[in-house]
RNA sequence: UGGGCCGUAGCCAAGCGGUAAGGCAGCGGGUUUUGAUCCCGUCAUGCGAAGGUUCGAAUCCUUCCGGCCCAGCCA
């Protein structure tokens, strides 16, 4: 297991940090935290997240928390709590300690809130959501004091504590805190930090009936935790202000610094929560898992590495401006993992026999093939050869361009790890299609170039008699357009063939042995892995992680 | 039109007053029993624009232009 890893690249906020060092904050301390809401399934977007937390903390000899945020129970289950715990592990890190909740600080929470009204700093407020936003005045106007911004500290301290005793229906009341009404920034306008709401919270049960919101409990989780650096993205910059006024007026000890760095967006891609669960909610594709969802379930199942997407989170740095990522960035990371770590194999998906007159009927030869050109500490493959064939129909063609290397009439190729092939006659069935190729071999060009002329093509083939019939599922972008994320709609933009089933490629016989998590090249075509829920032992299932680099396609469109 | 941010190549991104790193993509070439990989070369007289300061500006100042975020008892 030795990755040649470089040392992951700078950025703006190491660079914060290592002023901070310098400076002597925290006792010299680094320690961050990973803050999801347990309200869906990780995406890529959460990956740039956790490396970099993650990734700050190793590199700095910190430690780095899991946390949930789980202050709205209506929204959040113990299913998103295990997948989230599973996708965490899998991409390679380790939490500090125990798994945080939000919901751990409950009590807390209660008492610091009690402080705040206590020393004048909230109070319980009884406009309707309504009327609160009335209220709270527009982007270009101040908003106007609630009729209980000076009820008395006594009468708050009650109200709040009927609150947390369920005397009153939901949103009947809420407790806010007294800042400014007409502060310019909105987040400043004596936010609510308390909601009434008799639901079941999937940590507490029926505990609480009254919870947090994110700007009151995330500053002071945080600040509980000991965190350093508080990193979360650039929406949040402007609760900055909210997040050290709790912290200043409470005297909170420790008080944690928040940087904000920009979110990924990712082209071809949708990367909203929301949208993802409608996605899966109206069966566009089979689950969260599906390896055409940018979670973490599905790049996984999709046949991605982690440390393929750990290189791309370095690759795609980390800054504030708000940019979109060239899909092909992603897939550079997994075909760079892949190239040197999926050992070959051959796969024939669009099956078209050849038949060598000249190799006798009944016989057969075991060739033997690396399991990669430049390893060969991974070892070799023995390959049957027969008369029968298969190669795949795109790498023949009756009337080919100039400069098609592939197998034509009367054209040479090589089948690769095999002998030169000569096509000698062309038969075809009713309507004309191609049925079958009589081809020659040149016996004397295994593993030598043959005399007298060059032969430029190299196919991939795989004997009929030996062949293992398998299913591959060669997955696509879901979208067809660069912005899906952009408008509301983004059915119009959904890729028709982003899955495209082959229920009867033949593959090479070694890979009768392949198990879960087994990953191959199939040369010429890919990069494919077993598929983890599908596949059995007697009916292999492949999934394409990502096709190989063609030039050929690119020469074609010209 | 209030507030908070952001503009460096097709995309991502270094740069922090001394004369534009790197990666992805592209293009050209070499090697190759994968049209892959690998290797070599090429790709911003230019840093959103215009002024100014300076011997010297992507970096400092001014103005303008463009983009993103904020009016949940969501996070």
């Amino acid at each position: 297991m030795s990755e040649s890893d470089t040392a992951p690249p700078s950025n703006f906020i190491k660079h914060i940090i290592d002023g901070d060092l310098k400076a002597q904050k925290n006792e010299g301390r680094v320690h961050t935290r990973f803050p999801p809401e347990p309200n869906g399934y990780l995406h890529v977007g959460h990956a740039k997240s956790i490396c970099l937390n993650f990734g700050i903390a190793e590199q700095y000899s910190g430690l780095c928390n899991l946390r949930f945020d789980d202050t709205n129970p209506e929204k959040e289950s113990v299913e998103y709590v295990k997948s989230i715990k599973r996708d965490v592990e899998w991409l390679g890190y380790e939490w500090a300690g125990e798994v945080h909740y939000a919901s751990d600080y409950f009590q807390q929470f209660y008492d610091y809130a009690v402080a705040l009204i206590t020393s004048g700093k909230a109070y319980v407020c009884g406009l309707t959501p309504e009327q609160a936003r009335e209220y709270r005045g527009t982007l270009t106007e101040p908003g106007k004091n609630s009729p209980d911004r000076d009820r008395e500290i006594e009468e708050n301290l009650v109200l709040f504590q009927r609150m947390k005793q369920g005397e009153f229906e939901d949103g009947q009341y809420s407790l806010r805190a007294k800042v400014d009404m007409s502060s310019p920034n909105i987040n400043m306008r004596d936010p609510v930090i308390y909601r009434i709401r008799s639901v079941i919270h999937h940590q507490t049960g029926d505990d609480w009936c009254i919870y947090p919101m994110y700007d009151y409990a995330h500053c002071i989780s945080d600040a509980i935790e000991k965190v350093t650096h508080s990193l979360c993205t650039l929406e949040f910059e402007d609760h900055r202000p909210l997040y050290d006024w709790f912290l200043d007026t409470l005297e909170m000890e420790s008080h944690p610094q928040q940087i904000e760095f920009a979110r990924l967006n990712l082209n071809y891609t949708v990367t909203s929560k929301r949208k993802l669960k409608t996605i899966v909610d109206e069966g566009l594709v089979l689950g969260w898992d599906d390896p055409r969802m940018p979670t973490i379930a599905g790049l996984r199942r999709r046949g991605y590495t982690p440390a393929s997407i750990r290189h791309f989170c370095d690759a795609i740095g980390v800054t504030k401006s708000d940019s979109v990522v060239d899909l092909g960035m992603l897939e550079f990371a997994i075909r760079d993992d892949l190239d040197s770590n999926a050992p070959r194999a051959m796969c024939v998906l669009a099956p078209l026999k050849v038949v060598i007159t000249n190799f006798p009927d009944g016989k057969e030869e075991f060739l033997q093939a690396s399991r990669h050109p430049k390893n060969e500490s991974m070892g070799k493959r023995g390959i049957p050869f027969s008369r029968e064939l298969y190669i795949d129909r795109n790498d023949f063609m009756e009337s080919p361009p100039s400069k098609y290397f592939r197998l034509a009439p009367n054209k040479e190729v090589r089948l690769r790890n095999a002998y030169v092939i000569k096509c000698d006659e062309v038969i075809k069935g009713a309507g004309g299609v191609v049925q079958e190729l009589r081809c020659s071999y040149d016996d004397k060009t295994l593993g030598k170039k043959p005399e007298g002329r060059k032969v430029k093509g190299v196919i991939h083939w795989v004997s009929v008699q030996h062949a293992l019939p398998v299913e591959v599922r060669l997955y696509d972008r879901l979208f067809n357009e660069e912005s899906p994320d952009k408008g509301d709609d983004f059915h119009s933009s959904i890729n028709e063939s982003s899955l495209v089933v082959v229920k009867n490629a033949m593959a090479e016989p070694s890979l009768a042995k392949s198990t879960k998590g087994s990953r191959y090249q199939f040369e010429r075509e890919g990069y494919f892995c077993i598929d983890s829920v599908d596949s059995m032992p007697n009916r292999l299932i492949f999934n394409r992680t990502v096709s190989l680099k063609d030039s050929w396609a690119k020469e074609k469109k010209k």
